[in-house]
Parts: structure tokens; sequence; C-alpha cells
DNA sequence: GCCA
DNA sequence: CAGTACG
DNA sequence: TGGCCGCTACTG
């Protein structure tokens, strides 16, 4: 198991104390945690194997010791499971909105029933943040900017990763006949560190079937319309 | 929660 | 000013 | 047992 995984499990148990209005310390604790693991240079898995005391590494005590040796024999955690059990699903992707903490959420599900980004969206769109404690205008606003950022962002994947599928398909549409040119374009020409989808130029004679090869590709799911 |  | 979010 | 980041940055 990757240390990221481990260090996931540790970030969301925060989440949701933090959300709970756990103790901020103990809540820090977790994340403290959460970030040495993922920045750690050797695997836990190796470190345990060794025969290593994981309480040596700084931020790690007893008990996210004990925690630790759990995820990584059975792949879970009880806490986390619990803490879940407790707390509505779509609470810590509220997290993930900007200029939204756990205190806004917190009062925004007790108030409004808010519990997922949709919910957030209709609440706000009507107006009904604005009237909560330590919330105005100002903020309805910036909260439904965050959403529309949140939403342009999440369909979008790692350049390194649209890159070999990029590569792959060019490979497989220079195969064409009368294709002139091919070149990426849109934010993976740039070299964006995310791209939300893959602009490709194609220059081709008259009548080359590019456009049948191209919807054609072994990897096309669904052909919404082509022309 | 961890640490001194 | 106090509360909250953030690096 | 008690402390735990901030001449923060921003909002209401």
């Amino acid at each position: 198991m990757e240390n990221k995984t481990v260090a996931d499990i540790f970030s969301e148990i925060a989440d949701i104390l933090d959300i709970q209005g756990e103790n901020p310390f103990r809540v820090r604790s977790y994340r403290n945690a959460s970030r040495t693991i993922s920045d750690l240079s050797q695997s836990l898995e190796a470190l345990v194997r060794a025969g290593k005391d994981l309480e040596e590494i700084p931020g790690i005590g007893k008990s996210i010791g004990e925690k630790i040796r759990e995820i990584l024999s059975t792949g879970k955690c009880g806490l986390l499971e619990e803490l879940r059990s407790r707390v509505p699903a779509g609470l810590t992707e509220l997290l993930k909105l900007e200029g939204l903490g756990p205190k806004k959420v917190k009062v925004l599900f007790e108030e409004l029933e808010v519990d997922s980004v949709d919910r957030l969206e209709k609440a706000a769109r009507a107006g009904r943040l604005r009237n909560l404690p330590g919330m105005g205008l100002k903020t309805e606003e910036k909260i439904l900017k965050s959403i529309e950022h949140y939403r342009a962002g999440m369909g979008r994947f790692k350049l390194s990763v649209g890159f070999q599928f990029a590569d792959a398909l060019l490979r497989y549409l220079e195969g064409t006949p009368g294709v002139k040119r091919l070149d990426p374009a849109g934010s993976f020409r740039r070299r964006r560190e995310t791209i939300g989808d893959l602009d490709i130029l194609a220059t081709c004679g008259k009548g080359c079937r590019v456009m049948d090869r191209f919807t054609a590709y072994g990897e096309v799911a669904e052909v919404l319309a082509r022309g």
C-alpha cells in the first residue's frame, strides 16, 4: 500500500473531526501526520517490515502509529469508518471549495441542510446564504465563484496522463492517408499543468477521411456528433 | 492528537 | 473588533 | 501537565 493512501485517510479524518468541531489541535495532529507521511521518502510498509518504530517519525505518536499498523494490515481504519457513518458524505467535499472551512460547512449543513456542492449552489442562487452568521452578500458571491472554479477543475487530469493518451492518438492518426499535419493545440500544447481535454488540429487534403478514422479509434466510447 |  | 480561512 | 503559527489576510 502506498503512503499516499495512508495519508489520505488521516486527511479525511482531520476533515471530519474539523467539521464536528473537535479540538483543533487534535485535528492538526492528523493533518500534520498526513503531510509528514506523504512527504516521507521511505514507504511505511518497508519501515514496518524492517521492524522500525513508527513513533520515531516526528508527529507520529502512539495513537496514530497504531492506526498506521491497522491500515497497513487490514486496509481500513476503524476510526474513519466510524466518523464517516456519522457525517453526510458530501460535507468533506464542500471543504475543497475555496473560502469554505469546517465552521461554515457545519453552519450550512445545520441551518440549510446543505450536504453537497449541488445543494450549496441552489441555496446560494436563492440568496439564502447572506443571512447566515458570518456570511454576507460578498461570501455568497464568492462561494458561487468557488463552485464554478471547482467544477471547471474536477474534470481535468494531469498533463502527464494526457500526454500518454495524446501520443497514442497522434501516432494512430498519422497513418491516415491524405493527412498533411497533426498539431496539438489548446492547454495541451501550452503545457499547462492540468488539462480538461485534448485539442488536436488536423490539416488534410480534400476528401480525406481523417474524421472517420478518428471516430473509429479504439478508445472512443461514444460519438456525440461529428463534422 | 503530539511533544517536551 | 472577533471569527474564520489559509499558507 | 500544558502548549500547540501568524507585526497572517480577509470578512462581516
